[in-house]
DNA sequence: TGCCAGGATGATG
DNA sequence: CATCATCATGGC
């Protein structure tokens, strides 16, 4: 791939096993929309920015030089192979018709408290109505940016409030759980900052401490938040590929990229029905 | 209308 | 240790 810096525009070229779309609305992240003419916009770190794929190009607007090696270049995890990776996983038929069903497909990495926070808000849940609880969190307690778009509210700022309080974004019974999370988090009785690079049995045992988060959401929290990709979260699509394709686990092939391959064969199970 | 949603919890067998 | 109702809400 190639970089080129322009005035107010960063345009990657010949970036391959790349797919916007599918990447920002696969079920990972929550916050990101797409406007009529195909571009995505969204807020990640406190950014905003706008994303466009078009001719084998990613354009991103009004970002600097310094966040984009900063922030989006491993928020979209551009520095993995994914093509030897991907080379690697079709060694297995049906990792194959996974891969080829949905190419492009790169796993995100998220804020570890927005990765959390989200996933808590994902139990027993469907895509639409999480984004929109989402959405009501951030507009309520996140903080507003020029563009009119708002931040994720920090643990902090969650952590003072009362399930009555958190009650407008109508989370449901999951509004305890968030309030848990933001105060042993903000207190740094669960230290999210430590789970990149704690051995992966200790770091789910460390999110585990938090009501409401088992052992799915605290495999998304290390998958989606920490950089994490040997974690596997099990949903009711991967359980279900497991059952009829894997009963004894997953193919060598798929070697340690545990995670990568389990977001490949939930979009392509789910895409099934 | 009824069913389901990228689950976790506490109570029961 | 396995099963099970329950949790709150919206989309279909």
């Amino acid at each position: 791939m190639e970089t080129i810096f322009y005035q107010n525009l960063i345009k990657i070229k010949n970036l391959i096993c790349f797919d916007l779309a599918l990447t920002l609305d696969c079920g990972q992240a929550f916050r990101w929309k797409e406007d009529e003419n195909g571009c995505w916009s969204g807020v990640a770190f406190g950014k905003f920015i706008r994303i466009l794929q078009k001719d084998d190009e990613l354009c991103f607007f009004g970002a600097t030089r310094e966040d984009f090696y900063g922030i989006w270049l491993p928020y979209f995890d551009l520095e993995r192979d994914y093509e030897r990776l991907c080379e690697g996983f079709c060694e297995d038929i049906s990792m194959k018709e996974a891969v080829t069903s949905y190419p492009g497909i790169r796993i995100l990495h998220q804020e570890p408290w927005e990765a959390l926070c989200s996933f808590i808000i994902s139990q027993n849940n469907n895509i639409p109505r999480i984004k929109g609880i989402i959405e009501r969190l951030c507009q309520s307690f996140g903080e507003k940016l020029p563009c009119g778009e708002y931040t994720f509210p920090t643990a902090q700022r969650l952590s003072e409030l009362s399930v009555e309080e958190l009650a407008t974004i109508r989370a449901g019974f999951r509004a305890k759980y968030i309030l848990d999370a933001a105060k042993k988090t903000a207190c740094g009785e669960v230290k999210l900052d430590l789970l990149s690079s704690m051995p992966i049995e200790q770091a789910r045992q460390e999110l585990l401490k938090i009501k409401g988060v088992g052992n799915k959401v605290a495999e998304c929290t290390l998958l989606y938040g920490c950089g994490r990709m040997e974690a596997f979260p099990e949903d009711v699509w991967v359980k279900r590929v497991m059952a009829e394709l894997y009963p004894q686990g997953l193919p060598a092939c798929v070697g340690e990229n545990r995670g990568i391959a389990q977001q490949y064969l939930f979009h392509w199970r789910r895409n099934k029905n």
